[in-house]
DNA sequence: TCGCTTTGTTCCATATACTGGAACAGTACT
DNA sequence: AGTACTGTTCCAGTATATGGAACAAAGCGA
C-alpha cells in the first residue's frame, strides 16, 4: 500500500472517546461551536464514511442536529459529502486550519535535522509531538528508511497515559500543571489507574535522573520507545520528541543509546528556541 | 530559521479573504458553527499570535461574539491563550481534525513514490493537492534535496486561478463542475479577470493537447511550475500533481520534461487508485 | 507619576437561532 | 409488494446567542 513503511501502522484505532462531552454549562461557551466540533472529532482515522446516524451514535448528539451541523460542516469544506453512500468525510479544510497551527510552530524547522539524525538508526521513527487534552499528536516526523519501521504521520495521536512520548511530556510540565493532567488520566482510565500511575512515576524518575525514559510494549504490543521533554524557551511551551520502532531492533540498550543522543538533542533544540 | 530548504518560503502571505462571508442565511445552516470556525480561518500563516480585536476586525464579527468564540475554541483546544500579550495562536488540535482527514487520503500513499523520484532533480518540489474552496490545498509534498528549493509544507495554499497546479486540477473537472469554479474565481477576482481566463484557457487547451500545463512566474516571481490533473477512479476525487521551483533551475525545457514525467506518473498513479 | 487612549471582557435585555420529537421520504433487504 | 431501517425536513417552544454599552486593564505619552 504505502512504500514508506509496511506493517506496523501506528496510526490509532477506535479510540471510544467520542461522545460530545456536553459541559457542566458554562455560558461562556459557545454551545452549538462545540457541537460542531465534536462532530468533526467524531472521525477516526480508520474509517471511511460516516453516516448521520453514526455520528449521532458517537456523539450522542439527536439525528436532526447532526444533520443541520453537518449540512453547514459540508458548506465550508470541512466535511465532503458521498451522495451516493450517503455518508460524510473529512474535507480539505482541515488541512487550511492545521496549516495555520504547523507553519507558526518554529521549533517544527529546529528540531528537524536532529530528528534526521537520529532516524538514521535502521527502524527508527522520530516523532516530536505537542499535546491535545489527554494524548500527544505528532506534529513533525521522521522515519528510518528501512522496510520496517513505525509509520507515524503529522497529526498521529497517542495517549499520554501509556507511552514514553506521554511520560516524556509530564516530565516537562511544572509539578502543578502535571498534576493536574494526572488527574485527568486517572479520572479517564479505570481499573488499570494503579499500574499505569506507578509506571508513569517511575519515568518520571528515570528522567530525573537519567534525562529520559523508555516504555517497552505498553501502547502497543511490540513498539519499543524512547523519549525526552523539550520546553520551548520563549513560549514556555511543552512538547515531547521521541524514538519508536519494533522491539526486534529496538532492545533495551539501543534505546539506551538514543535516549543518550535524545538528551543532547533537546539542550541543542532548546538553546535554539531561546535565541529565535 | 530551517535546514530544509532556505529561501523562497513559498507559504502563503496574507491572502485577504477573511471576511466572515456571512450567508445569505440559508436556514439549514448553523451560524455560530460558521462564525466560529471563520474565527479559526483568520489565522494567516504568518501572523503569530492574534487579539480578539484583531479577530474581530479581520471576521467582521463582533468583538463580544468573538470573545467569546475564542473562549469556546481555546477550552476545546483549537487555540491557544497566550496570557501575557493576550493573544491567540492555533492550537494542537487542528492537527487532530486534519488527521482524520490525511488518513484516509489512499492517494497520498500510492502518489509518493513517484513523488519522491520526481523530486530527484535538483530544486524541484512535487506536490500533490486537492481543492479548498478557491485554492488548491497541499495535501503531500516532496523537496529535492538541495540548498535552494521551494519550501512547501501540507496544508499550505496556492490559488486555482494564477497557478498550474490550480489550472491542471481544472483540467480534471468535468466541464459544468469547472464553469461553476470559474465563475467563482471570476466573482472573486478583479480587473485582472480577462487576462486571468486567457492563462487557464491556455493551460486547459495545453492539458487536451499534452497532457501537462505550465506556469512561469504568475503565481510568485521567479517561481515556475508544471502540473497534472489526477483522478482518483474509486471516489470520483479531482487532485492535481504539480513540480515547481525557481526559475532559473526549471527553464520551460526542463518543466517539459518534468510534464512528460508527470503524465506518465499520472497513469499508475490512477490505475493504482482503481485497484485499492 | 498621572491621566489618556486603546484594547479585552463582562453584563443583560432582546429576539434570534437552535432544539429535538415526530412526521416524511428514500433505500435496501426479505 | 411489504418491511425495516436510515436520513432529512418540519415546526412550535425555548434555551441560547447576540451585540451595544459599561467596565476593567494595560500601554503610552506628557
Amino acid at each position: 500500500m504505502s512504500d514508506r513503511g509496511i506493517g506496523l501502522p501506528a496510526e490509532e484505532a477506535e479510540l471510544p472517546e467520542g461522545a460530545a462531552t456536553e459541559q457542566g454549562c458554562d455560558p461562556r461557551l459557545a454551545t452549538t461551536l462545540i457541537r460542531g466540533l465534536s462532530v468533526l472529532r467524531a472521525f477516526r482515522a480508520r474509517d471511511s464514511g460516516l453516516t448521520n446516524g453514526e455520528i449521532s451514535r458517537r456523539t450522542g448528539l439527536p439525528k436532526a442536529t447532526v444533520s443541520r451541523l453537518s449540512y453547514t460542516l459540508t458548506h465550508l469544506g470541512y466535511l465532503q459529502h458521498d451522495v451516493q453512500r450517503g455518508s460524510y468525510n473529512p474535507g480539505p479544510g482541515l488541512l487550511t486550519l492545521a496549516h495555520a497551527y504547523l507553519a507558526q510552530m518554529d521549533i517544527r524547522a529546529i528540531a528537524h535535522p536532529f530528528m534526521e539524525r537520529l532516524a538514521e538508526m535502521p527502524g527508527v521513527t522520530v516523532s516530536l509531538a505537542a499535546r491535545d487534552r489527554l494524548n500527544l499528536v505528532t506534529i513533525e516526523a521522521v522515519m528510518a528508511d528501512t522496510p520496517i519501521n513505525l509509520r507515524v504521520n503529522i497529526g498521529a495521536r497517542a495517549p499520554i497515559a501509556v507511552t514514553a512520548l506521554g511520560h516524556a511530556y509530564l516530565a516537562g510540565l511544572k509539578a502543578p500543571v502535571r498534576e493536574a493532567v494526572l488527574a485527568e488520566i486517572q479520572a479517564d482510565s479505570e481499573a488499570a489507574w494503579p499500574k499505569t500511575e506507578a509506571l508513569i512515576r517511575a519515568n518520571l524518575a528515570a528522567i530525573a535522573e537519567q534525562g529520559y525514559c523508555m516504555a517497552l510494549g505498553e501502547w502497543r504490543a511490540q513498539i519499543n520507545g524512547v523519549a525526552v521533554p523539550i520546553r520551548s524557551l520563549e513560549g514556555q511551551e511543552v512538547f515531547a520528541m521521541s524514538c519508536g520502532g519494533p522491539a526486534q531492533l529496538l532492545p533495551k540498550s539501543a534505546l539506551a543509546a538514543l535516549g543518550q543522543e535524545l538528551v543532547a538533542a533537546r539542550k541543542e533544540i532548546e538553546r535554539a528556541t531561546g535565541t529565535q
